[in-house]
RNA sequence: GCCGGGAUGGAGGAAUCGGCAGACUCGGAUGCCUCAAAAGCAUCUGCCCGAGAGGGCGUGCGGGUUCAAGUCCCGCUCCCGGCACCA
């Protein structure tokens, strides 16, 4: 820890030390939760404030990504984001406007659970008091929060409300004609009228109860599902598609992960796909975060096209047939065989009782019949984990079916396999394989002496393998039935093929998507419980809104059933199944008092993160999660603007790392969606405009035995890293205590006070930008504090060296350039040169011998949103009674940017030879000619062959 | 492999529209103050040659466009992030 901050004996008394600074944040601190400084007006309920300053004012809603409280506190890189916010909100409220700035907690999740399991405290004690420690923290950065709203997901009040969304979800369906979601209820009456017809046709009233609920069931927004989940049983738990990382293991913990067919509840946010797509050009965000989730939703345009199955197999009849999806129809004319995914429904019935006559002996991978290669090779394939898959060179396997399929455009028969390399949950889990136009199928094709048919003719000199370029259409026609696509480009015949596909009977155009349904339910015990009860048929039966909320109950155990990790073979426990009392219930559900059965799975911590950028609009409202005048006044549409395009509505600044890019993000655009399809919100997006901040990085150093050392006793000398006289190696990445390079914002504060620490994170970069964290560069700004302090206040007596002499004209200018220049950047969210142009202003008054007032009142003010306390402690001392909050922001004089002379840097040929000092209204004929003389020097008597004269930027000579 | 982002002094960064590269800060050097130190303040600080005046070089590398390129174009290298058999 540094001492700069230690008063010594003679510091002058009035000096703005660390322990000056301290007492001067305490106090307004104090002042501002005193005065509720920074409550903002909602237009209608208790939140409402017709007198307030902003009440009725042009609104801004700044959000930032709420935090997780872990049990290590905060250290320096966490509130970068927190700052950034809070200098912004601050500015715009000084700006004029009706500021909401709030902040809450994600409080359910996996690391408060297993610190319970290992101590038996429960979750609840050690997240709010992390919740505590963390408020404490951030008061002590001076963030101007409206605390009012503060919420935390684990608050059942919260909680009740995000048990009501999940109804909503529930009792909704996708209308795809309408391409919004409805309510169940209109979906049943439409079947119930006719209007709308059963899946096998029949009537709506010869349906049984168990039909009919089968087929509502089979349309919420919220379902049940059996079908391939990512299991953990190094957590107990299974884990969403986004959980899971690239080398199949979990995104917490790093345990292996396994698919596994498991009963769990879904959410049909593939319902959603185009709209979360399209909806991405209606919104401000950074272009990468929109091109990862187009990636992420993954759409594709091609063609369902239907091979028939030679009726080989015992099960099939001749009128089977395989659909594959493909995005090169054009190609169909390639297709020199098949191949269905291990897992695919049609394979046990396509499988002939022997091998046809002729089969290689290749394609049977020595098995003596095509049944008991096919079982073997599926036991091996689900036998492996994604890590072992992705381990494995991408050499193809697989292995004949036995059993062949018809191309149908030119009748030929193409061999069926089994490959790994298609996937069960993408497309159809089957593909057409067109090995000269797919480097997959190609590499496949190979290793079983597959043939392959060019039908894109590549170009001249081309040596590669599969082309998968564009070019015309070859071997590519079948005029017996009317199909001829060769000469055509890739783009004409993928429209011709599906015209004749569609004409004939044989497929259609479609589009697939990448992106997956949510897996939604969780093996654990920390998080919200569903207010779903199964009936005795095992159906799962939505609460009505009047028993929510369903709390969650204490436990003697909070862990699920945990497994080895590599045991792929065990299956999911939770913690509440535990709980017979509370699982087994006894409710009237509006047919009499009945027995039912409590669903035991909790909900993803992502659910609360979902929707809390609305309730923050209205956190006490107890009949609604918003009211819907409050939801429209914060984050309704704007009106439509001179671009003509209609606004998404949303948060007016949402701020957070990248990391959530496609997790949260894409969740809560997908909740936000159903919820304005449902009505009960206004805008159609929930974050209008993402800023993503970087992160604080930090130096660590291990020892000579790998082992990480104390990074605050490092040294670095003689061009090497010391830990006394032992070297270190430096290694660069993230702050951790395991690390042991953790800096904290209360050693900062200790040390130099919080508003020098938010100068400095704000000023040592641009908020988007991931830097070191540099604990001894922390004192430059501090000095640049001291300066400030030292320009309005006597450091020997305590008075103020303010004069209401008016300033020179030249520091005036100064002032105003500088006023124009921060608007800018703080509008711009460039605080790092914000920051700078206030230093360079208050060197400027350095070196005067008393400050003017007309600078020391916009300096304090421009400095206000960066370093709050002192800038109210010095506009108090100025004779302002009140809080600067809402004051207004300096506005620079039109007249005084404009300059009286202009100095032109005078080059010749690109190199600058001389500058010349001009009236900033000389014409461009005189400023040619004082800048030809200031170079005449340099051109030696030589002609200028031309001269270029940038209005008010230079001068260039060609000689 | 594919997609995205980046590379500027010893360090973080600035240059917002193709117009004086290096604002501002740290670090370093020298000085003031001091018995001394700390703190504070002042001056200097891209590299090379030169006593100096001055000159040359310089924004990852190689080319190009332009009177003028950190900025635009073409071809590379390295670093960071995302995805990864998605038909």
């Amino acid at each position: 820890m540094t001492e700069a901050a230690a008063p010594g004996n003679d510091i002058p008394p009035f000096r703005y030390t660390a322990a000056l600074a301290d007492e001067i944040e305490r106090r307004w601190q104090d002042i501002w939760e005193r005065e509720g400084t920074f409550h903002a007006p909602n237009p209608t309920g208790p939140l409402a404030d017709p007198g307030h300053p902003r009440a009725g004012a042009e609104k801004l809603y700044v959000l930032d990504m709420f935090p997780y409280p872990s049990g290590a506190g905060l250290h320096v890189g966490h509130p970068l984001g927190y700052i950034g916010t809070d200098c912004f909100a601050r500015y715009q409220r000084m700006a004029g406007r009706n500021v909401l700035h709030a902040m809450g907690f994600d409080a359910f999740g996996l690391p408060a659970e297993q610190y319970a399991v290992q101590t038996g405290t429960h979750p609840r004690i050690t997240t709010e008091a992390n919740i505590a420690r963390y408020r404490a923290q951030l008061r002590r950065l001076g963030l101007a929060h409206d605390e009012r709203r503060s919420v935390a997901t684990i608050d059942v009040d919260f909680y009740r409300w995000t048990q009501w969304i999940f109804l909503q979800i529930f009792n909704a369906w996708y209308d795809t004609d309408a391409g919004r979601a409805r309510p169940i209820a209109e979906l049943i009456a439409e079947f119930q009228g006719g209007s709308r017809p059963t899946p096998d046709g029949r009537s709506w009233a010869e349906l049984s109860v168990a039909e009919r609920r089968k087929i509502v069931d089979d349309h919420r927004l919220a379902y049940v599902s059996e079908a391939p989940v990512n299991w953990c049983p190094g957590l107990g738990t299974v884990l969403a598609n986004e959980e899971v990382t690239a080398d199949g293991r979990s995104e917490r913990g790093n345990f292996p992960v396994f698919k596994r067919n498991l009963k769990q509840w879904m959410m049909r946010i593939t319902a959603y796909g185009d709209r979360l797509l399209e909806d991405l050009d209606k919104l401000d965000w950074p272009e990468p975060i929109k091109l990862m989730q187009r990636n992420w939703i993954g759409r594709s345009t091609g063609a369902h096209i239907g091979f028939p199955v030679s009726a080989t197999g015992p099960a099939v009849a001749g009128e089977a047939r395989i659909s594959v999806f493909t995005t090169r129809p054009d190609t169909v004319f390639g297709a020199t065989y098949m191949v269905l995914a291990p897992e695919h429904e049609l394979v046990d019935a396509l499988v002939p009782a022997a091998w046809p006559a002729g089969t290689r002996d290749a394609w049977t991978g020595g098995h003596a019949s095509p049944r008991a290669a096919v079982e073997a090779y599926r036991k091996a394939a689900a036998a492996k984990t994604d890590v072992e898959r992705q381990a494995e060179t991408r050499e193809k396997t697989g292995v004949f079916t036995g059993a062949y399929a018809t191309n149908p455009v030119n009748g030929a028969q193409i061999p069926i396999f089994i490959a790994d390399y298609v996937l069960a949950g993408y497309g159809t889990g089957a593909i057409m394989a067109v090995p000269a136009q797919d480097e997959r199928d190609w590499d496949f094709a190979e290793v079983f002496e597959l043939p392959i048919v060019r039908t894109v003719q590549p170009p001249e000199g081309f040596d590669g393998k599969a082309y998968t370029g564009d070019g015309p259409a070859i071997n590519s026609a079948a005029p017996d039935r009317g199909l001829d696509l060769n000469g055509l480009g890739v783009a004409e015949a993928k429209a011709r093929i599906i015209e004749w596909l569609e004409a004939n009977g044989h497929g259609a155009g479609a589009v697939t998507y990448r992106l997956r349904d949510w897996l939604f339910s969780r093996q654990r015990y920390w998080g919200e419980p569903f207010p779903i009860v199964y009936d005795e048929t095992g159906a799962a039966i939505a609460l009505p809104e009047e028993m929510l909320p369903v709390e969650l109950p204490e436990v003697d155990d909070f862990s699920p059933k945990t497994f080895e990790p590599d045991d792929a073979d065990s299956n999911p426990e939770t913690p509440l199944s535990r709980r017979r009392d509370w699982v087994e219930v006894e409710l009237d559900l509006g047919d009499g008092p009945k027995r039912y059965t409590r669903e035991t799975n909790v909900m993803p911590q992502w659910a609360g993160s979902c929707w809390y950028e609305l309730r923050y609009l209205d956190p006490t409202n107890s009949q609604r999660f918003v009211d819907a005048e409050n939801e429209r006044y914060w984050m309704g549409p704007r009106p439509t603007g001179d671009s003509g395009r209609p606004d998404c509505g949303g948060t007016d600044l949402y701020v957070g790392g990248a990391e959530h890019a496609v997790l949260h993000l894409l969740y809560a655009r997908f909740w936000h969606k159903v919820l304005y399809d449902l009505g009960h919100v206004s805008s159609v997006e929930p974050f209008r405009r993402l800023f993503n901040q970087g992160y604080i990085q930090a130096y660590a150093y291990t020892d000579a035995r790998g082992a990480y050392v104390s990074a605050e006793e490092v040294i670095e000398r003689d061009g090497g890293f010391y830990l006394g006289d032992t070297k270190v190696n430096r290694e660069y990445g993230k702050m951790g205590k395991s690390l042991k390079n953790v800096v904290t914002p209360d050693e900062m504060c200790a040390a130099y006070g919080a508003d020098t620490f938010r100068v400095y994170e704000m000023s040592m970069g641009p908020l988007e930008v991931s830097r070191p964290w540099e604990t001894r560069a922390v004192v430059g700004s501090y000095r640049f504090l001291q300066r400030v302090w030292r320009a309005v206040v006597d450091e020997e007596t305590g008075a103020l060296r303010v004069t209401d002499a008016p300033a020179d004209e030249a520091t005036r200018r100064l002032l105003h350039k500088v006023i124009d220049g921060v608007r800018g950047d703080m509008e711009g969210i460039r605080f790092n040169t914000a920051i700078a142009k206030l230093i360079e202003l208050t060197n400027g008054l350095t070196r005067l011998p008393d400050t003017p007032r007309e600078v020391a009142e916009p300096l304090v003010l421009m400095l206000a949103p960066f370093a709050p306390h002192v800038a109210e402690e010095l506009w108090r001392r100025l004779g302002h009674e009140a809080s600067l909050a809402y004051a207004d922001f300096p506005t620079a004089d039109p007249a005084l940017l404009v300059a009286t002379t202009v100095t032109y840097p005078v080059q010749v040929n690109g190199k600058v030879r001389g500058r010349v000092e001009v009236p900033a209204d000389a014409s461009e004929d005189d400023v040619r000619s004082a800048a030809l003389a200031a170079v005449a020097p340099a051109l030696a008597g030589r002609e200028p062959r031309k001269v270029i004269v940038v209005a008010g930027r230079m001068v260039s000579v060609v000689a």
